[in-house]
DNA sequence: CTGAAAGCGCTAACAA
DNA sequence: TTGTTAGCGCTTTCAG
């Protein structure tokens, strides 16, 4: 049983120097010949040193790892962010925890604290309440927040929600709709609100106007949205002409619910979803969408992320990602 | 700068004890009278004390963390699965850290190696390659493969691939589909070969055979299949009258592919993927589909772990996890 | 440019 | 039932 790893101590010996020398060659501080360098370097290479991370910890109190907060990671949409994180992280040799809240919000707590007990470095909560966790500012870890602007977050990554609801309404609006659905989770939320209020300018542009009938809250799973919009056509009959929804699950229930009650997407009713995910590519008629750039949020946040740890300066305190339109066969 | 957390010393005075009796309640341990118990309790309680992981992890090499390694994060699938083991590990009081491969099977030695770095207490596999890698087994920690039975495995779960090939073949035999396209990744393994030794079985029950012509190796990807589909279907016709496609997206692929030459589905050629991802639900007709239960697949993996980690005995090293039938419209 | 040594917070002998 | 104490492996003064 080799269980002895091989320690700092062990290298220092084998290099004919003291821990110290080894220890300030690994962290690459200078102050020594490169004669020593290399010997020492060369040693740790030929005896297979790996640090140990509970020890650097102990002494640090950093761990090399950080923890990304998402509210659900069945969901494509964070899925994508997460990974784009992971890899990032990997680069920097950080290792990422994820803590999926399962779409319940009272874990966040339980893992808020999971994840200071482990000493994160860093945190990342992707579109997660809007409220900061006094446990969270009391720890006082770095922490930047994707899709979500709590009040006092540090650091903010948010697609431009804005244009992208601007990007919607007009494409509508230019298709000839007249009166368009805004179909959204029953909660509101900042990033809705946005997206709400970029749509309505563009409306305004067309000399449309969107009354509250056509604005709509809803349970946001894919039934619950088909059965609304199924209700809707039987208790008022098609009385719009387009919908904006803010998902593309959700899109894509009205559009089968549509199909159902016997009208034609695009030709009756044209429909733009959100976030180009893969099912939006993949239904019939694909469907337009505004896509969300999930790449470059994940990038934007790591290297947020990388500089708040580093306690570099931060000159850009809120990031806002570009969005485009992918138009596809529902207008 | 309130930045000095309170450790187990400040415990000890606070209550009036060694820092040894604090540790010993903390890890129940036994060995103390049950009003120093209480005393120690309340007075951790009261300062709020959290044990620096790092310093335990310094004594005993736990982390009180596990390390999850997925091919595909962004697949519903493996996210489901990796969604049951957080909840699941969150329990047990263990942190989970995600290595997502992003199907880049060469950062799977990097992630070890990290998790390793971070003195991970365990190790899930899901779905990665059939061999083992040699860092790891030198590193000899607790690992359980998911989805895929490497050589030496200590243990493994799998679901019942078998039987979800047997169900799939006998389905479309009882729909008096004659001959029958297998759908799979150009790349074998070992779950795809007991599905289809199932499949084979059904058909033979069935008195019908399945000759090389039927079983189509192709890229994965949803575009992929669909332009082979589509191909097939020009070269050489609808020669079958039915699909069994290895997952629920090729699956999908497939049905477009017919819909697009004028084909009718399940009318003319009945199909069923496998998975039950939510897309199959979803789409037009609703697929018919083997449901793995990625719920159970994922507790089994945990419990198992769990065991591993505390040395106990397993009884069952292979678990095999019940499919079922979905059937939809698509037969 | 290099080394000696203290100590991070905890566990686990060993002693009492 | 409880306390004393020696490290776990590393970083970081302080001396040289």
């Amino acid at each position: 049983m080799e269980n002895k790893r091989v320690s700092i101590i062990d290298v220092a010996k084998a290099a004919g120097v003291s821990t110290a020398t080894v220890s300030r060659v690994i962290n690459q501080m200078g102050g020594y010949s490169e004669k020593t360098e290399r010997k020492v370097l060369e040693t740790i290479k030929n005896c297979g040193f790996r640090p140990n991370v509970s020890a650097i910890g102990l002494r640090t109190r950093k761990s090399r790892s950080i923890g990304i907060v998402v509210p659900d990671i069945t969901n494509e949409f964070f899925a994508k962010i997460v990974r784009t994180l992971n890899q990032f992280f990997l680069k920097y040799n950080y290792s990422v925890f994820i803590c999926d809240l399962n779409e319940d919000a009272d874990l966040e707590e339980r893992h808020i604290q999971e994840m200071l007990d482990k000493n994160v470095d860093g945190l990342i909560f992707i579109s997660c309440r809007e409220s900061i966790s006094t446990i969270l500012t009391r720890a006082n870890v770095p922490t930047v927040y994707i899709d979500r602007s709590p009040k006092d977050a540090e650091v903010t990554v948010c697609s431009d929600h804005f244009d992208g609801g601007y990007l919607a309404g007009k494409k509508l609006c230019e298709c000839g709709c007249k009166k368009i659905l805004f179909i959204r989770h029953y909660r509101m939320n900042s990033a809705v609100e946005l997206r709400r209020q970029g749509f309505l300018k563009a409306l305004e542009e067309y000399g449309q106007t969107c009354e509250g009938e056509y604005e709509k809250g809803v349970l946001p799973e894919y039934q619950s949205v088909k059965e609304f919009v199924a209700n809707l056509l039987v208790e008022k009959g098609c009385y719009f002409d387009g919908i904006f929804a803010m998902n593309d699950r959700m899109a894509l229930a009205a559009l089968h619910a549509l199909r159902e009650s016997g009208y034609e997407v695009p030709k009756q009713v044209r429909i733009v979803g959100f976030d180009n995910v893969s099912l939006s590519e993949i239904c019939h008629p694909p469907m337009t969408t505004i896509a969300q750039d999930t790449h470059q949020i994940g990038i934007s946040a790591g290297e947020a992320l990388i500089k708040l740890m580093r306690n570099e300066d931060i000159q850009e305190k809120n990031h806002i990602i570009p969005v485009h339109m992918k138009v596809r066969g529902t207008t």
